[in-house]
Parts: structure tokens; sequence; C-alpha cells
RNA sequence: GCCCGGGUGGCGGAACUGGUAGACGCGUUGGAUUCAAAAUCCAAUUCUUUCGGGAGUGCGGGUUCGAUUCCCGCCCCGGGUACCA
């Protein structure tokens, strides 16, 4: 029998499927083992070669596992909710949940056929009312939670509660917004609303008034890159700042940790560094400058370089800075009031990119310096964000490039706080030195001269010891449909949260996907979206003035609300009690092994982290990282094919009206013109129009009557390169009866062809796949052709699984060969099997035990592809040896149920074994002793370049070597009668002699 | 600008701590088998050469008996980030 991959692929997927061979197990005595993928946005196009890489990768990961008497927990799942499915719906009125449920389908027959291990008994869907119950749920614990910063953990807000009663809260160290003061007293007289206000200030979740970029004609927010130039990425409507009333999560309560944690995880420092600058951490000092002329006021500015305070020559604030408008002076207003204007004009995207140009403007103002008393001028610039930090900065020109940039500008004096350092030609920015001209800094080096300044303004009461994070809290809050709704209503303007047991709350059916009319999310046209606190339901608007009815939140909750704590439900996929059993977590506890896009290191990475250590605080889970090991998956690239398109135009008669729209009658009425790659590289247009002349001159001849409007001659204006269908081109050769019928407008197209053999050849191009690209290869149509196990193993063969590659089929011939190679050790020419019994030859043994120790090596490095080689040789030196020896095979077959299963599951029945046990097979054990070595061949360098060879015993001492190796007829020869200088031996290494 | 990652044959890539550069696969060329094809097998394949050799891991230098690997300077590509005080 030939190697029918067909037949045996289907075979033991119908068995896996039957005998629920991937059921997840508690075994005792064995240790667990989590690995996940990130869980895939069903998306309408299907997969791509693309994403079976990193889920390959982890199914190999898990097996292997498997093999090696781990319990293995590897599960898959679908992040369902999201805008694709919305923006269907919002076009053709289909529920966004019938999509999903198509595009789920899809993804599940393309998954099932590359025979990954999968449990799907625990498939989560974020989209599922049982799973985003408990979505709501943690929503609902985070709202009922505030940080304690004494213990540094999320504690329950009813100890707040406590406190405040007793106390107030001047005593209370927690992460707050919270801008009064007050005692038990006053809390006590407090009514609930403004109660209900201040605890709002405390919660991880809060509602709050933030700026966001508002386009009114979507009727949504837009990301900052969602924006250009002021106006929406997608229809370019104008989009305006707006504050809206949103649900944010307090992750900075979270960022030392989410820093600190970062330390101990073992992902890429690539990641590691992103999130880093994402969390941004900067350690100071806050300093306080009075202002001349007003009392009391102050202006509070954060500096990393307290050091250098004596080398402050001016202050900068931000233009929209609180204080500009009372300081600045009479003389002074109506420069401020323009470049406030000026720099309110400017989007965040033009401030950035021009940072070269210096721009500012005089207040008039000045600040008084806290230690000398000397007078300094006041300034605003657009350098200065009113985002970051207070909005305000002490300018040391000498120390940072920007003041330094800036004094230069306007002439402001440059005083030196370095000693033996010039700063003629700019600003000296490092954290090395010693400080001069400051008084009690004065000799000191920088690092001491820091904490001496932060003690001594500590000390006078004007600045203190500081850290600040670019982090910011996170808007929760979406303007969609297709998402969690929140569990929240409102009474009279405060918001309460649905009881427990009547989550869910389910997303409710809405007559169309689009805002309403008033601006309102979709939510808004809901007809049953009031909560009836009496009856604990959801109600309609007629029954809203009723004092116990109340209005629901109408925005929904973002992507990454149910992604942020997925891995956790795998655990658990069918507890209706709890999002997860503290038995389960403490089972399986994070997970072992993730991997997937670097695209999400500053999302889900990290809210998945800040959910995860808020679930710890809370005591549902004994773990504050969810994610120990990642691996990112490197993007598989795609090779697009592009035809060339002839723009053509014509030379009319002079006094010809209108040019521009005699082409257009002229280019559809000639139709479609494709020129051949060969004949338009490196040349000019107008040798491509000579080449063109024939055929151009008979196409106008033949249309000429059929025009009202003379033409001379007709030209080639440019040449186009048009994407074209991959499956229209074999190698770069297109099949052009295919293309023609692959677009009603191509019907008639012309080619103009290669001169030599009379092809088409197309251009091609590494980009990302995309459907736009016609560049996308499913993984489909090569199982259909190859296999599963092909697929699987050359996915892993093409090179790191961390680097991003271009993906080209052309080498899937050779993995496929090795495993009919594989096929043919177990039988003989006649197609039947054919094994041997008894010991197996030496030479056999030292191949299989190679190989094993190679697996073995290269699955603790998380290295795919240099496997897939090792398996390649093995299977070669095997066959050299006409090997059919069944303990070898055997060996071998283990080794190979990671990579591919389903021809391992075959030949380890072949073998003998019960069918559909190979998956739980021991992993064979490595013997050293086969490999063992008598002699070993030394290569003889001389002055390090490699001559020869010498076989030697293995045991042979240096001395002994080098004697042999110098003796050798061939050394002499090298040696060109000179005696060698030197000659260095590295037993079972190398010989290097010095001439 | 700054921070990461990378640059090795015609192509994908290998070489774990400095020790035979180019494993494995593709492609290409030649051959065997076959009526023929498919499949399979064998051989060659970094460049250059006067067939002795010479050069060679982005470029220039250095350390070393020996450098793809370590150090210094530069160039190019990919990703992240951005007046962050």
């Amino acid at each position: 029998m030939q190697y029918d991959f067909n037949a045996i692929e289907e075979k033991w997927r119908k068995h896996w499927q039957e005998n629920k061979t991937y059921k997840t197990e508690e075994k005792e005595g064995k240790p667990k083992y989590y690995g996940l993928t990130m869980f895939p946005y069903p998306s309408g196009a299907g997969l791509h070669v693309g994403h079976p890489l990193g889920y390959i990768a982890s199914d190999i990961y898990a097996r292997y596992k498997r093999l090696k008497g781990f319990n293995v927990l590897h599960p898959m799942g679908y992040d369902s909710f999201g805008l694709p499915a919305e923006q269907y719906a919002i076009q053709t009125g289909q529920h966004p949940a019938i999509t999903t449920e198509q595009n789920v389908t899809r993804y599940r027959e393309q998954l099932d056929k590359i025979g990954f291990s999968f449990d799907w008994d625990r498939e989560v869907r974020t989209s599922n009312p049982e799973y985003y119950k408990w979505t709501q749920w943690i929503f609902k614990q985070l709202f009922d939670s505030y940080y304690c910063k004494d213990s540094d953990q999320a504690r329950s807000i009813s100890e707040l509660e406590d406190v405040f009663e007793k106390e107030g809260n001047a005593t209370i160290n927690a992460v707050h917004d919270c801008e009064i003061e007050f005692s038990a007293e006053e809390w006590k007289s407090f009514d609930a609303k403004k109660q209900n206000d201040i605890l709002m200030d405390y919660r991880l979740t809060y509602l709050a008034d933030s700026w966001v970029n508002w386009c009114p004609a979507l009727g949504t927010v837009l990301a900052n890159d969602e924006v250009v130039n002021g106006v929406s990425e997608r229809g370019g409507h104008p989009v305006e700042q707006k504050l809206m009333r949103q649900w944010s999560m307090r992750i900075t309560a979270y960022a030392e940790r989410l820093l600190q944690g970062l330390e101990d995880l073992d992902w890429s420092d690539a990641i590691k560094d992103i999130q880093r600058n994402w969390i941004g951490k900067s350690v100071g000092a806050s300093v306080n400058f009075g202002i001349d002329g007003h009392e009391g006021e102050n202006i509070e500015v954060f500096t990393t370089r307290p050091d250098t305070i004596y080398g402050v020559s001016f202050m900068v604030l931000a233009p929209e800075h609180d204080l500009v408008e009372q300081i600045t002076t009479d003389e002074y207003k109506e420069e401020v009031e323009a470049y406030k204007k000026a720099a309110g004009m400017k989007s965040e995207r033009d401030r950035m990119s021009d940072v070269k140009n210096v721009s500012g403007q005089f207040t008039g103002a000045y600040a008084v310096h806290p230690l000398n008393g000397e007078k300094i001028q006041i300034w605003i610039g657009d350098y200065v964000l009113a985002s970051y930090g207070t909005g305000a900065v002490m300018a040391v020109p000498c120390g940072d490039q920007r003041d330094w940039d800036f004094a230069k500008k306007f002439d402001i004096p440059i005083k030196n706080v370095f000693e033996n350092v010039d700063i003629s030609e700019g600003a000296y920015a490092e954290k090395t030195g010693v400080i001069t001209n400051s008084e009690f800094l004065d000799g000191m080096k920088v690092k001491k001269a820091i904490k001496r300044a932060i003690h001594e303004l500590e000390e006078r009461g004007i600045g203190k010891k500081q850290t600040n994070y670019r982090l910011r809290d996170a808007v929760f809050s979406r303007q969609r449909y297709w998402g969690e709704p929140f569990p929240v209503y409102y009474d009279n303007g405060v918001a309460k949260t649905i009881d427990d047991q009547y989550l869910p709350v389910e997303l409710p059916e809405v007559d169309k996907y689009l805002p309403t009319e008033d601006g309102q999310p979709p939510l808004g046209n809901a007809t049953n979206w009031y909560w009836d606190e009496q009856n604990n339901c959801l109600t309609g608007k007629e029954n809203a003035d009723q004092s116990h009815v109340h209005p629901m939140e109408l925005n929904t909750m973002p992507g990454w609300a149910g992604s942020s704590w997925y891995f956790l439900r795998y655990m658990d996929p069918h507890n209706e009690k709890a999002f997860v059993s503290k038995e389960k977590v403490d089972y399986w506890k994070n997970v072992d092994l993730y991997i997937g896009g670097a695209e999400h290191a500053t999302g889900h990475l990290l809210y998945a982290r800040f959910w995860t250590m808020f679930l710890k605080d809370r005591g549902y889970i004994n773990f504050e990282e969810p994610f120990q090991k990642m691996i990112n998956q490197g993007m598989i690239l795609g090779r697009s094919s592009f035809v060339y398109r002839l723009e053509i135009g014509g030379k009319y008669p002079l006094n010809t009206k209108d040019p521009k729209s005699k082409d257009q009658v002229l280019k559809e009425k000639i139709g479609y013109l494709f020129i051949s790659k060969g004949l338009i590289e490196g040349k000019s247009l107008s040798e491509i129009d000579a080449l063109s002349r024939n055929i151009l001159d008979t196409k106008l001849s033949k249309i000429k009557s059929e025009l009202d409007f003379d033409v001379k001659r007709v030209y080639v204006k440019k040449d186009l390169p048009i994407h074209v269908d991959i499956n229209l081109v074999d190698g770069d050769t297109l099949d052009i009866e295919a293309f023609k019928n692959s677009r009603e407008e191509y019907k008639n197209a012309e080619f103009i062809l290669e001169e030599e053999d009379g092809t088409y050849i197309c251009g091609h191009e590494i980009e990302k796949m995309s459907k736009s690209k016609f560049n996308v290869q499913t993984p489909d149509e090569l199982v259909e052709k190859y296999g599963a196990d092909t697929l699987r193993m050359y996915e892993m063969f093409l090179g790191p699984l961390e680097q991003a590659k271009p993906w080209d089929t052309k080498g899937i011939n050779g993995v496929h060969n090795f495993l009919r190679k594989l096929w043919r050790l177990f039988h003989d020419n006649d197609g039947n099997v054919n094994l041997s019994e008894g010991e197996a030859d030496p030479k056999a043994l030292k191949a299989l035990h190679k190989t094993i120790k190679k697996i073995d090596e290269d699955m603790e490095r998380y290295v795919f592809n240099t496997a897939v080689s090792a398996f390649m040789i093995c299977v070669n030196e095997l066959t050299d040896l006409k090997c059919n020896n069944k303990a070898i095979l055997e060996g071998l077959t283990v080794l190979l149920v990671p990579y591919a299963p389903h021809i391992a599951e075959e030949l380890w029945e072949i073998l003998g074994h019960e069918a559909g046990t190979v998956s739980d097979a021991q992993f064979p054990q490595y013997n050293e002793e086969y490999l063992v070595e008598n002699t070993f061949e030394y290569p003889v360098s001389f002055n390090g370049k490699m001559r020869f060879k010498a076989e030697l015993p293995t045991n042979m001492s240096k001395e002994d070597v080098e004697k042999e190796v110098l003796a050798m007829e061939k050394a002499q020869k090298y040696l060109e009668g000179k005696s060698p200088k030197k000659v260095i031996v590295v037993p079972g290494r190398i010989v290097n002699v010095v001439v």
C-alpha cells in the first residue's frame, strides 16, 4: 500500500473524535502542563496559513508533554465579540450572532483538518451568555474594590466604607481621584448620591468624564490612530474632542506590580521592553515654584533631575495649563492667546512630527526659585504636554536638549551646573559627572546630589520625592452593539450593579445596529433596556416612569474584556457557580506556554496581567501572572503576484477639447491590455510603447470607425502593476485563460507575451497576507494536496517560529517526500508491511538515539525547524541502512507523534499496537551508550585554515594527538619544512598548528 | 531620535558555551531505471581559479592559535515608541 495520507488522516481524525482521545485528564501522580494559544477572532475570511503556525507549535508541545507523562490542558476557543461582525450587521441587517456562528463553524472545519489535540469539550466563546456572565461578574468585582497602598492589593470597597464611617478619608492610603478630604461626621452627613460619587473615585472600575475623539457622523469614539488630520480614517468625517462619561479601569494602581512582575516572566525582551516603555516609570521629585506677585499660587513641576535645580533658568507651562490665564501680564495677553490658539490648532500628530521647530511664548510672569529666590521667566511652549506629569517643567538647558534648544532660540541665559563639561554645542544629559554652582550640592556626583536635593526639598517643604508613570487608566466603554453589556443601571444618575443571581444580563435585540438619532449607542435602540429593581428583570421604556424602573447602561465592554480572563475559564468551562472553581485553578495554575502574536503587547497582554493580579488580590486565584512563558510567532508573509496593465492615452489633433474624457472613451473601447514582466523590466516608457506599437495601432484601426472624434494615435502612459490572484499563477507564469475568466471585464483582455516562449510572466513581491492582495494561502488546499502531517511539518520547517518569513509552497514537496520515505521504511517495494524483529544494528541504534537526543534538546529550547531536519536525517540514515527493525521504528514513530500524529497512529497500529494509543505512549529514553565513538576525525588546521582530517582514537592524549598529526605526510607538506611555533589540541574537537 | 530584533549560497535556513561555515530541504545540472511518464535512486551544486590554490557569514577595524559567534565604529532591513520633563 502506498502512503495514502487522505485515508489515513480521515481515519484517525474520526477515531480521535469518537474516542475523545484528547480529553483533558487530571490523573494523580502526573505533573500538569497548560499550553495555550491566543484564541482567534473568527473572521469571515477563514484561516490562512499564517494562523495555524502558532497552533501547530503549541500542539506539538502539548503532544510532547503528554508523551513525557504530563496531564495536559490544551484548549481552544473564540474571541467572538468584535467589530467586523457588527460592521457586517450594519450593512446587511444580519445579526452578528449569526455571522459569528457561521464563521466559527468554518474555523472549526479548518482547524479539525490539521489534527490538533484540542479538548473541544472545553471550547469557550466570549460572546456566549454563559461565558460573559462571568465577565460581567468580574466587572462587578472590580466595581466593588479599591486599591489599598498599605497592603499593596485590591480590597473590598465595603472595608473602605467602614473606614470612612469611622475616620473619614484622611488616614486612608489608597489609589483614588478624590479631591476632597472629609471626616467621619461629614461622611455620615453626605447624602447617598454624594457618598456614591466619592466611592466612585476609589473604585477599580469607575465612571469618569474623559476626553475622546468623537465622530458625530459615525456616532462613535475613535482611537487616536483612527483619526488622520482631524478627520476619521474611515470616511473622512470630522472628529471633535468631547468629554464623555465612560467606564474606566484603574490599571494605574497596578503600574508598579505590572512593571516588577515582568522580571520573572519568560517572555521575549522585545515584549517586556514594550510593556516597560508603556508603563513608563520615572523617578524624581515634584517641586513647587512660587509665582512672583501671586501669593499662595504655586507651579508644581515634576523632574527626574532635582540635582540640577540650580541650573533652572526658566519655566515652561503647557499652553493648556490652568495657571496660564491667571499669571499672564496684560502686556503679553495678546501674544499668549495667539500662541495658545495656534497650539490648539495643531493636532497631536503635528506636534509629534514637528520636533525640530521650537516654539514658545513668554507670559510676562516670573516664578521664584524656591532655593535661591531668583526670579525666572515663565513661558508657555507646546513641547510641554498637559497630560504628562503636572503639565509644567523647570527648564534646565544645560541638562536637557529640548530646554537647551528653547533657551538658544529665545536667548535665555544658560547656566552650567556640571563641572568640566562643555555645553556650548548642546545639553549634557548623561547621569554622570559632578555638580557645581549649586550651593549645597557642589562637588557631589549626580546620584548623590539627586538624593541630597530631594532630602533638602522635603526638609524645606517645597518638594517631595515622586514617581510618575506614563500608563493611563484604560477606558472600558464602547459605543457598540456586539460586546458584553454592563450589568449596570442608573438610579437618578447613580450607577448600580445588578445582583449576581440575575446575571448574565443578556445582550438585547435591536432593530438596527447603528447609534440612535440623538447620538446614543446602539443599545439605545433596544426596546427592553430598563431595569426593574422590584421584579429584578429587564423591562421596556413604557414602564420608565415607575420609581423602581431605571435605564440601563447603553455602552458595551471592549474586546479585551473577555480575553483578559479566558485562560481561566478553560480550566472549568461549564461551571455555573463560579468563573472557575478554586480546586481547578489551584490545580492548573497559570499557563506554562502561551503562543501568540506580538501585536497584543500593550493591549491584551497587559490587561490580562492586570485582571489576574486583581483576581489574586481578591483571593480567587493564587498566582498573579497569567502566562509564565510566552513565544511570539512571526508573521507568515504572502507572495503576491502582479500583472502589468498598460494605461493608454490618445494623441489628438490640436484644439481637441477635453482630452481626458476622450482618453476614457478610448480606454473603454480598447479594453484591457497586459504586458508580460520580461518586456517592461528595466525598460523606459518609450521602449515599452515601441514594443506595444503594433498591437496598439491594430486596435486603434479596429475601433476608429466607432469614435465620434479624431485620434492620431494611441500611446502608453504607464504600466500599472495590479495584484492578481495567486491561484491563477503557477510559479510566475499566468494561466491566461483562467485569468480572462476570473472577471467579466477581463474577458476580452489582450496580452503582450514573452518573445521566447509566448508565456505571460507575472511580477511578485513579499507582502502581508490579505484578501485585498489576492495572496492568501489557505491551509485547506494544502491539506488536500499533501495531507495535514505534511502541512504541520512544513510550517515548522520554514524557519524559527519567532521570525517573520515568506510563505512559499515550493519546499513542501521535500517534507512530503520525507513522510513517504518514512512510510517505505515499514514496507517493501510492493507496498506490503515488512518488519524485522530482534536485535537492532548498532548503527541504527545510533541513528535513533542521536535523534532522540536532538528532539529532546530542540523541544526544551522551543526550536521546531531543526527538529524536522533531525527527523529527515534519521530517516535518510535508516534508509541507507535498510533498517526495518521493529524496535527502532517504534522509537521513531513515538518521536514523531507531536509533529505528524496521523501517520504516527497508522504506523503504531502497523507495529502491532492497540489502535489510537500512540498519543499516550512513552517518549523514548535516550541512551548515551549508543553514541559512544572510539575514534574522532580531527579537523587539522594550519593557522586557522582547515587543511585535512585525521582519524584518531577519542581517548588519545593531547600529546599523542600532536605527535601523530605532525608525523603525517600531509602535515609535512603544510609545514614546508619549518617547525611549528605552537600546536593547539582540543580533544574531540580540533587540532590547530601555528606555523 | 531612542529601544529591541535581524543581515550567512539562486531560495527557506543550520552552526547550543569562540573550534571543520553552508546541516536539512527547495531549486538547478548531469546520470540510472522506464516504450514513455510519474515515482524512485545516484552524483554535483558558495564564488573564483592557470586546478597548486585564493576569497568568503552587510561594511571597516580590533582581541585570539582560531571569530558567523566577543569588542569598537558604520551601513541596510523589520518591529516598537515618541517633545515623558
